[in-house]
RNA sequence: GCCUGGGUGGCGGAAUAGGUAGACGCAAGGGACUUAAAAUCCCUCGGUGCUUGACACCAUGAGAGUUCGAUUCUCUCCCCAGGCACCA
């Protein structure tokens, strides 16, 4: 009986017939328990990469297993089809975007279909037809009429080449990634999402989601970067005017001697003013505007200022504070001044030493009293309040909230919060994207578009150049319009939105993802589904795309279409996708195809391997899917991502390891068709009949291996584990002596052994798991099979090996029967021969028992 | 600098309500089969020492502590990866 493993045939047979019966499928049941299993959705950029095999192989074992275990699973895919590199492409190739965005989808739905993951395709969705914007820009409207968006100025990333504002990703280094241009600052009319009004409950479920690994919610946490203080009132030297600042550190304020302002702040202008300064002062903040971004990109920069000729008065001490505009002062967080206490901030510190400013100590070191005179850095932790006044004395930390109470008593202060997190701007003066449903009219302002007259098309025949700013502004057909409001002439809105719009709710389209009604939202459909039970993807998205989903899932819920809080409830984020980089001294990174024997197949030189990094193109240490699936099918592929390391890790790529995976798939195959004739029309073992010792073991093991690999893949998703196991019981189904064909109680237990083998795979290597199925000859199709139980009285062991300890070193090991009472297995332990060598004539203290494991003999 | 993770054989990784460290796989070595090779099947495989044993000692980044017992808990330090970074 000679049948040999061909991958290829048996993984394009089934997926044919999946896709045939729609096993994948799914509708909503109300007599089911849902589960929603959802991967990040791709961008379609032609091609799948092992981040993806890996990404879509671990959700789709876990919505496999799901539904093996009785749930009612969702299961879908999409394309997250807007953004930047259709648009790049049509610009170097001339292809439209819609055209290379459909083809990629093409490609990769092959691709992915090819793999054999478990989707309900009839829900695929792509973010760039009209049928999905048109209900984001419906949103939008909404959110306009409730304030959530709004137009406001800011600055943004100018490329002054290409005519276009850049993303911060597409800034390298101060440069243009495209034209190499210095990018500059400019100051434009965006769009904004208030993501700062949710911001308290954003903070808030960072500790109500248990499902999330810690450190995501500790990236958003600093993300959005809560932080308690006061805002403190200095009033003017010479005017009624004041000037307010935050701090944190209302603590030292009876030792803050000078005033900061940003230099781009526009007070710093309005105290020059007539002033004979004011030309020195309009050149020093030009040259700071311009060399900002430079700055802030670099390691370490020099505090620099400008006296401002103007004083304000400390509130506290009533002394004359000279003000300065600087550098290092944020516009936009706090109030864009700074109170500065040379003595206990590092960097007020650097900047009193270089413009000879007073330094007053407020914090003493109980270790080491500070001087002024001879300080050499500022003093920033914990001690005792000085030079305070009423507060000397107190411990400086304990003192916030009394400070803060006596300014707000004298009126010269509150507390307050400040937040890190801004509204979201979601402007890009780009064309492949969706329009903003806004129309400007000279009369009316900004007009929202009248519901009923959505979508905004995205106009097709666009010319793409590259430069001279928004495409859509030199589309006539779609900037002229009328005003809703007053039906005079009017242009549209040229911005598009940020793709992180999009999948910041496919997943609640995916729930009834050809819904035509308003919303685009079916409300049962959503309720049902959602939330997402487990969500899969990669660390970067931590913060972004996450958050964003958090603030637009509570928003929906303001607006009544949705009926939860968190749109996620468990998280999992994969580690990468990592290998060794090889580079030859003439050719520089190869692929791993352009390596022969350790030699460079251009030039014959030595190869040197180098770090293990993330595949890349850039690196040329990428492994093509396609290249897997046709050597070793994509069985293979899937296997190897699991068992090479657990999920979160990063897994590395071994050829080595792919061969190992593939060896035992085959061995797999092997010992079922060594067994077929045998076991075909063999019922599996019914448990009645005694077993010799040999059948029993494997009995044992088949039990204990399912009650494993369940919990492996139920509760910790460790795949890798999961694999061994069965990978053991495969181990010791070779050993067995192959029964006699008329032995039928052994086939029957050789049966119960393949049967499980079978299911216990099934999730991981789908393809050949129905195809041994279907060989064995069962009836019943294999993806409707449920989960094996266990049982538990078979997987227990009769014999159990106690190791014994003298001093909690291990001094040997005893077998005793598993139902041995503790006091014989003590007293065994220490009449044992071995043992007496150690505990010889010394005195036995105590004896420690751990049922089931060990006997530790303390002697002395 | 701050905040998260994480350091275990030649390698990927097992084992944590404290209880036999190294499951499973890869690589390596040996054997069987073969005219031969590949494939396959079986065995060995952390280090050191000798008295080759059911041996002893040393081993989970380093050092201390708690404990009968620590890869697991506590403290200090070192290294690696990721995130944030003049946020007042």
């Amino acid at each position: 009986m000679e049948r040999k493993y061909n991958p290829i045939m048996i993984e394009e047979k089934w997926q044919k017939r999946w896709e045939e019966e729609k096993t994948f499928h799914v509708t909503e049941d109300a007599d089911k328990e849902k589960y929603y299993l959802l991967e990040m959705f791709p961008y379609p950029s032609g091609k799948i990469h092992m981040g993806h095999v890996r990404n879509y192989t671990i959700g789709d074992v876990v919505a496999r297993y799901k539904k093996m275990r009785g749930y009612n699973v969702l299961h879908p895919i999409g394309w997250d089809s807007f953004g930047m590199p259709a648009e790049n492409a049509a610009i170097d190739h001339g292809v439209p975007p819609a055209e290379w965005t459909n083809e990629n989808i093409d490609a990769m739905k092959k691709q992915l279909k090819r793999m054999g993951f478990s989707y309900d395709w009839d829900r695929e969705i792509s973010t760039c037809e009209t049928d999905y914007y048109k209900w984001e820009q419906l949103f939008f409207l909404w959110m306009y009429k409730k304030g959530l968006a709004y137009k406001k100025g800011a600055t943004v990333n100018w490329c002054p080449k290409c005519q276009t504002v850049l993303a911060n990703e597409q800034v390298e280094a101060g440069l243009c990634w495209r034209c190499g241009a210095e990018v500059e600052e400019q100051y434009l009319e965006q769009w904004f999402l208030r993501i700062t009004d949710y911001v308290e409950e954003l903070l808030d479920y960072c500790d109500k989601l248990p499902g999330w690994p810690e450190r995501v919610l500790t990236m958003q946490k600093n993300w959005i970067g809560k932080s308690y203080g006061c805002e403190i009132v200095f009033p003017m030297a010479d005017s009624n005017d004041v000037i307010k600042v935050f701090t944190t550190r209302q603590d030292t304020i009876f030792g803050a001697t000078f005033m900061l302002i940003a230099a781009e702040h526009p007070l710093v202008m309005e105290l020059v003013r007539g002033k004979e300064r004011e030309p020195e002062v309009r050149e020093f903040v030009e040259r700071i505007k311009k060399q900002d971004k430079m700055m802030r990109t670099a390691d370490f920069y020099e505090k620099e200022g400008i006296f401002l000729d103007a004083y304000c008065l400390n509130p506290v001490t009533e002394k004359k504070m000279p003000i300065y505009a600087a550098n290092f002062v944020l516009a936009d967080y706090g109030t864009g001044c700074v109170m500065a206490v040379p003595t206990h901030d590092q960097r007020d510190f650097e900047f009193a030493k270089k413009y000879g400013l007073e330094l007053i100590v407020v914090i003493q070191n109980p270790d080491n009293p500070l001087d002024p005179e001879t300080m050499t850095k500022a003093y920033v932790d914990e001690g005792i309040l000085i030079n305070s006044g009423q507060f000397n004395g107190m411990e400086n930390m304990k003192a916030l909230d009394s400070i803060a109470d006596y300014l707000s008593s004298i009126g010269r202060g509150q507390k307050t919060i400040e937040y890190r997190l801004r509204d979201w701007g979601i402007s890009r003066q780009r064309y492949w994207g969706a329009p903003i449903p806004i129309i400007h009219c000279e009369k009316c302002g900004a007009v929202p578009v009248p519901e009923e007259d959505l979508p905004v098309i995205l106009p097709g025949d666009v010319e793409l150049t590259g430069e001279g700013g928004s495409p859509l502004v030199s589309v006539k057909s779609f900037v002229e319009t009328t005003c809703p409001n007053c039906n005079g002439p009017a242009k549209r809105e040229t911005d598009t939105m940020d793709t992180f719009v999009e999948s910041s709710w496919y997943f609640d389209r995916f729930c009834s993802p050809h819904f035509d009604e308003k919303p685009g939202l079916d409300k049962k459909a959503v309720n049902y589904w959602m939330p997402v039970d487990q969500y899969i993807g990669g660390i970067e998205h931590a913060i972004l795309h996450l958050l964003y989903s958090r603030f637009y899932t509570k928003v929906l819920r303001d607006f009544g279409v949705l009926n939860f809080d968190e749109p996620f409830t468990n998280l999992l984020t994969q580690g990468m996708v990592c290998k060794e980089t090889e580079r030859c001294k003439e050719h520089g990174y190869l692929y791993p195809e352009e390596v022969k024997d350790g030699k460079c197949v251009h030039c014959g030189l030595d190869v040197k391997i180098g770090k293990t990094e993330k595949m890349s193109k850039s690196l040329k240490n990428v492994v093509d899917p396609d290249y897997i699936i046709r050597e070793y099918g994509s069985d293979t592929a899937r296997i190897f991502c699991l068992f090479a390391a657990p999920p979160e890790k990063d897994l590395e790529w071994s050829d080595q390891g792919v061969e190992g995976a593939f060896r035992f798939l085959n061995r797999v195959w092997r010992i079922v068709m060594d067994y077929l004739d045998d076991i075909r029309d063999i019922e599996i073992f019914d448990g009645k009949a005694d077993l010799d010792r040999e059948m029993k073991n494997l009995r044992k093991k088949i039990h204990q291996t399912i009650k494993k690999v369940t919990i492996d893949i139920d509760e910790r998703f460790h795949f890798n584990t999961a694999i061994s196991a069965v990978m053991e019981l495969v181990n010791t189904l070779y050993q067995v002596k192959h029964p006699d064909k008329r032995d039928a109680k052994g086939l029957a237990v050789v049966r119960e052994a393949i049967e499980n083998i079978i299911i216990l795979l099934n999730p991981i290597i789908p393809h050949m798991t129905e195809e041994l199925w279907e060989m064995i000859g069962e009836k019943r199709k294999l993806s409707g099979i449920s989960w094996p139980s266990y049982d538990e009285s078979v997987a227990a062991e009769e014999e159990i090996t106690i190791a014994i300890q003298v001093n909690g070193k291990l001094r040997g090991r005893i077998q005793v029967s598993a139902d041995e009472s503790g006091e014989n297995i003590k007293k065994l332990a220490l009449n044992n021969e071995r043992i007496q060598r150690f505990t010889g004539d010394k005195k036995v203290i105590k004896e420690i028992y751990v049922p089931g494991k060990l006997v530790n003999i303390v002697v002395k």
